[in-house]
DNA sequence: CTGAAAGCGCTTACAG
DNA sequence: CTGAAAGCGCTTACAG
């Protein structure tokens, strides 16, 4: 249970402490069998390095570097990663860790990969990916590996890398709880309206495992017998879509609800209040022009997967591998929340 | 923004660095002019402590008493904060903090000044309490105000203290959630009963602002235009339950919804299943026999608090207050979350 | 290849 | 009432 530190460790290999430090840093320098003998007792002794003890003599400062897709207006979800990395930074304090931030185009495999080179000419101590851009970022985390650089991904996950972490929603997990939101709301004979919106079907991932989530819901629970329709528009331009959405309105006159599988549901909401059209309209994210409509009671209720909270675990979760150089749990799946007009004056 | 060092106010007040930590302490043996001036070069620089050369020097293990209901299976809810205890502990580290937990009876002022009394003879760096006592919690700050311990109250607030941080539900947002959520579901002629069911109306302070919110709701939104009925169970004992709600259902028979304020929701589920009626039913608190129902799709929704976090947030600030003596923000509401069967598998 | 010493910022006896 | 020294566990030059 007592701390077991590199000064009892020296004595018991009758060696001085520096040497230890240097075994234990990989720092070279030291004979086979001196390095060999060490490592077998600080491994009996299971030794864990005192990080406060650490922290005041290196002074070190954590170097991360996030490599995620630019926010912006018409892309509030990645606005808010960097919210919840500062957050975390801060409940580190006070150890120092610095973030070096490198947003890349959506869709922009140069631009990725322009960035890639940026971190890897910065050398950090650990790297938080979005690896949405799926060969360009296997790519890229071999360089990592071979410079042992750790990193964790956000978001998507892929695998054939060695990511020492992946934190995400359940996308499929969310379709089911939209699922039963509408089931819970609507008329059990009525039609439902699956809209797949968004730019190029870009993220098309999580739109998938949305959608069959939410279809699973169906085929082994709720009390919904009407159609299911499912409709992709690769454009978010509203007049596009309002073109769209009339020709299945006309085509269909049974529908009573409408779930939005992307961030992009205020487009339809839009649409429905130009049209003054009430069916029940659930979406996903928590944007701004989101919860516009989820005051004004077009949007019924949103999806949320808590990006902050995401990327607050990500940076947490790095931090400690740097330090310990051990993980509790490498997958994990951020529950979703629902948000409806009244809960989300409370956040 | 250099850190600023006891060395350095030394340096500047043209003492000893003993001495600067002597009155930056408060350990008295310091002539008063000695004292004044450091006390001023010390604010004018803005020193600030580094908290992990004083973790490495003193090892000083914070002890933090909590004082909270005794929890069990008739009421799980006090059962989670020890939970959230344990994590923000973990969250801690390398810091040590030792909690020292005081259970007391719920409604018991006997028991509960006893163990405010063993809390005193204890001596802990900082207390976190439930003041569900109004008159005996009050009476226990003026104490500790008086050996200037620092205390926060979770789940319940009472001001006349000096409580430097109050972490609990908006129970009031929490009625009108449940109230949004049975509202979106129901058909608007059909009528809501509100349940108040509580061994001896506990904690009515919840219970009536869930009642208010929930109300409030309806007043100012909503589609229903049924009627509210509101009763109170004093008495949770089953059977008793039961014909209290059988003479309701047989007074109105046009009951679509039902809202149960506390959360022994599962008593009115456990009902409703023997009698085979199926309205909606809403109720608060995420605990096992809630649950349960949850999953066979007789309670339809169940309004958390998130007791877990909120006492994972009291620990945080303590500590953070004890560290650094200053603390961000003084009330924090703690969001609810909207849990239902689709959700619950991801928790 | 290895050891001994200094130092990170603070606190704790001890000496005067 | 005040100062100087030792030490917390670790890392970083420096000397050999």
């Amino acid at each position: 249970m007592k701390q077991v530190r590199i000064k009892d460790i020296a004595q018991k290999a009758n060696v001085s402490i520096g040497t230890v430090d240097r075994v234990l840093h990989n720092r070279g320098e030291v004979a086979a069998k001196t390095r060999e003998k060490v490592l077998n007792i600080a491994k009996e002794m299971n030794y864990q390095p005192n990080i406060v003890a650490q922290a005041l003599t290196t002074k070190k400062i954590y170097k991360i570097s996030v490599l995620i897709p630019k926010g912006g207006n018409d892309n509030i979800y990645w606005l808010s990663h960097p919210k919840g990395i500062e957050k975390a930074v801060k409940e580190l304090q006070p150890f120092s860790v610095k973030i070096n931030y490198y947003f890349f185009e959506l869709h922009n495999e140069a631009d990725f990969l322009k960035r890639t080179d940026d971190i890897l000419n910065n050398l950090p101590d650990g790297v938080i990916l979005a690896p949405i851009l799926k060969k360009e970022a296997i790519q890229f985390c071999k360089k990592l590996d071979e410079h042992k650089i750790p990193y964790i991904f956000i978001d998507t996950f892929i695998d054939q890398t060695n990511c020492i972490s992946f934190i995400g929603e359940d996308a499929f997990q969310g379709g089911r709880v939209a699922a039963s939101l509408i089931d819970f709301g609507l008329a059990p004979e009525k039609d439902i309206l699956i809209v797949n919106l968004a730019k190029d079907l870009e993220n098309t991932q999580h739109l998938n495992r949305r959608n069959q989530g939410f279809l699973s819901y169906f085929l082994d629970s709720g009390k919904n017998i009407g159609m299911k329709i499912t409709i992709e528009i690769p454009v978010t331009d509203q007049k596009v879509v309002n073109e769209k959405m009339d020709s299945i309105f006309q085509k269909n006159t049974n529908i009573g609800a409408i779930l939005v599988s992307s961030a992009k549901t205020h487009v339809i909401a839009r649409y429905l209040e130009k049209r003054k059209i009430k069916p029940i309209l659930v979406g996903y994210e928590v944007t701004k022009k989101n919860v516009e409509y989820l005051k004004k009671g077009i949007i019924h209720f949103l999806i949320g997967q808590k990006p902050m909270e995401q990327s607050e675990k990500a940076v947490k979760r790095l931090f400690e591998y740097l330090t310990t150089r051990s993980i509790s749990m490498k997958h994990e799946f951020q529950p979703v929340e629902i948000i409806n007009n009244e809960i989300i004056t409370t956040l």
